[in-house]
DNA sequence: GTTGGCACTCGGTAGCATCGAGTGCCAGGA
DNA sequence: TCCTGGCACTCGATGCTACCGAGTGCCAAC
């Protein structure tokens, strides 16, 4: 669709403004890339490229910057994909090295791995209430009218939820709602959860149902968990300010940053640029995706949000290995 | 220290900036307070007040903006406390009519109520690993070879911890861990984990040593968990983008946060303006904390970050309903 | 199809005059 | 002694003009 010279200006330009945020002229082209050609005819080609959307002018008499749909080609001629930095990668090896236990924190540094890798804003979406059933229940007394369901599932999630008490209740009825809770729930799925039988005495019973509802419940509101490392890289990457306000009130919607993910997941996109993201405050974004297993599950997904003038090969690298790197060091515990 | 109508000047001099962000001279002070003197009167006082540092000119010429001494007389002498806006009063009320169950929803949401409130930056940090004894333990495996520790502390904290199992451990053998850490640990303190005494089985000994040494670890390492509402407000309130960045950089660091609050609060503050937050990147910032209870104990911090031309009152108002409704809501469970 | 040449555009910068908000100071009055 | 009106002065902000130069489009020649 594009010759091979046209494509390497294309190129050109798009590299040269991602490096300097400056609208890229013809001599430029001549002198930074391999097109070996005069000025004159690099405007001639410029000038097609502009016509077919590629490129465009910010005003008459300036150099060429690439439009979406000038990204867009050039992401989708990188390549073969770029490997990381010596550096990076050393960062990367190290980090999950020492990557612990809790899942919550881990998905929190992750966030802000990608955020220090990329220098743009590192996203991570945690595993979303999943079909995994019921491994362990348990009912644990803190007050005289609080208690604590704590459940753990198959997937290794661990869920709590404060139950009020109506009446104290004693250790006894704690025990037994613990006990009849644990018999008719353990193994079914979250949303089998359905009544449970009675057992016999009212006030365990109610129990039991109160923690029967909030589970039910929890699965249903509970949104994924969502954590954005680096937002201050977001105030490095673009220096108008109103840009800068609005890309961070996207990232502090938690819901809206779920389904932004999502969508470019579904859309089978790994580069979102500008519009193709959906959200009009990120049309001088682009977004980068990947999802992650866990036990050879798809479990959530990871980003990396900064300016449609981002690095793309090392962007796309650093998630290519973050994604790679979390499946292995969730699935192996 | 101040006579009465200087006070008034410096009070209308802060006033006027917080509005507007713009010096003010000395016709204003005249116009806008009930300083009923000419302006030449309201210049002379207002080049003692510069003199003896509350006040200062961006350039000579110009009007006066307050100094941190400015502000900090400023907030000294706000006289009785503000009450939130009707709307907000509301927002406030229903915020916590709804809260539900899981704490850390609960404090994240919090930090984004605060934000909204004060169009600020609002931060909550948890409570921190306490001196809470355990009040029940679990081990539950998830695969083959890992397993997790469940525990729930008696304020009501749940803490999990992934286990890698070097072999394969059965059902029962998983219980009989479960029963024996339940035996050996229910009622001690985190502090005093010490190791068990061997239970006669070597693989379940193992796991329970495995179990116990995550326990204290995890006391040890945990950092208080931080929650930031509202960071898009942070380039809402400086239009100079080099301070948004640093500020983000601040908010992004946890640990940082965490002493941060932890000091203001320790040197009996309620508001730390500028320098006296002791961070140079906040410069031009004030804090303004209050700690929260559960249960009567001291809990956590919550506390809104703006500029040091914030609008004082209002954000009091808010730190101290909010700080109080949490307290009582995280009480009353 | 490519190239050198050329006229043209137009944003950015520097220089300069002007404006006005604000100051400091002073002499006169309560 | 303190307050006030008056006045000269300062200096950032604003607007204007001229100019520079990077960059373009077009054309005639190769």
């Amino acid at each position: 669709m594009l010759d091979e010279r046209k494509a390497a200006i294309l190129r050109a330009v798009v590299e040269e403004y991602i490096d300097t945020a400056q609208p890229v002229g013809s001599a430029h082209v001549v002198r930074s890339s391999a097109v070996q050609v005069s000025s004159a005819t690099v405007r001639n080609d410029m000038a097609t490229l502009e016509q077919e959307g590629f490129l465009r002018q910010p005003h008459t008499s300036a150099g060429r910057i690439p439009t979406e749909k000038g990204y867009r080609f050039f992401v989708d001629n990188l390549g073969p994909p770029a490997s990381l930095r010596r550096t990076d990668a050393v960062q990367v090896r190290t980090f999950f090295e020492h990557a612990h236990g809790e899942l919550e924190q881990m998905l929190q540094d992750t966030s802000r791995l990608l955020g220090d890798l990329t220098t743009y804003a590192g996203v991570v979406v945690g595993p979303g209430p999943t079909e995994a059933t019921v491994r362990s229940v348990q009912v644990v007394g803190i007050t005289a009218t609080a208690a604590l369901v704590v459940v753990v599932l198959s997937n290794g999630a661990v869920e709590k939820h404060t139950l009020e008490l109506a009446d104290p209740l004693g250790e006894e009825r704690i025990g037994a709602a613990t006990a009849h809770l644990a018999a008719h729930l353990t193994g079914s799925p979250r949303s089998a959860l359905a009544a449970l039988p009675a057992n016999g005495d009212a006030a365990t019973d109610a129990l039991c149902t109160q923690a029967v509802a909030s589970l039910r419940d929890q699965g249903g509101d509970a949104p994924d968990q969502v954590f954005v490392g680096g937002t201050s890289q977001v105030a490095r990457a673009f220096d108008a300010i109103e840009t800068v306000r609005e890309v961070l009130g996207v990232l502090e919607q938690q819901y809206v940053v779920v389904t932004l993910l999502r969508d470019v997941i579904d859309r089978g996109l790994q580069v979102a640029i500008g519009t193709e993201t959906g959200m009009a405050p990120l049309a001088e974004c682009a977004l980068i995706v990947a999802p992650y297993q866990v036990e050879g599950e798809l479990a959530g997904t990871i980003g990396v949000l900064g300016p449609s003038r981002m690095d793309y090969s090392q962007a796309m690298a650093a998630v290519a290995v973050v994604s790679h790197r979390l499946s292995k060091s969730l699935t192996e515990g």
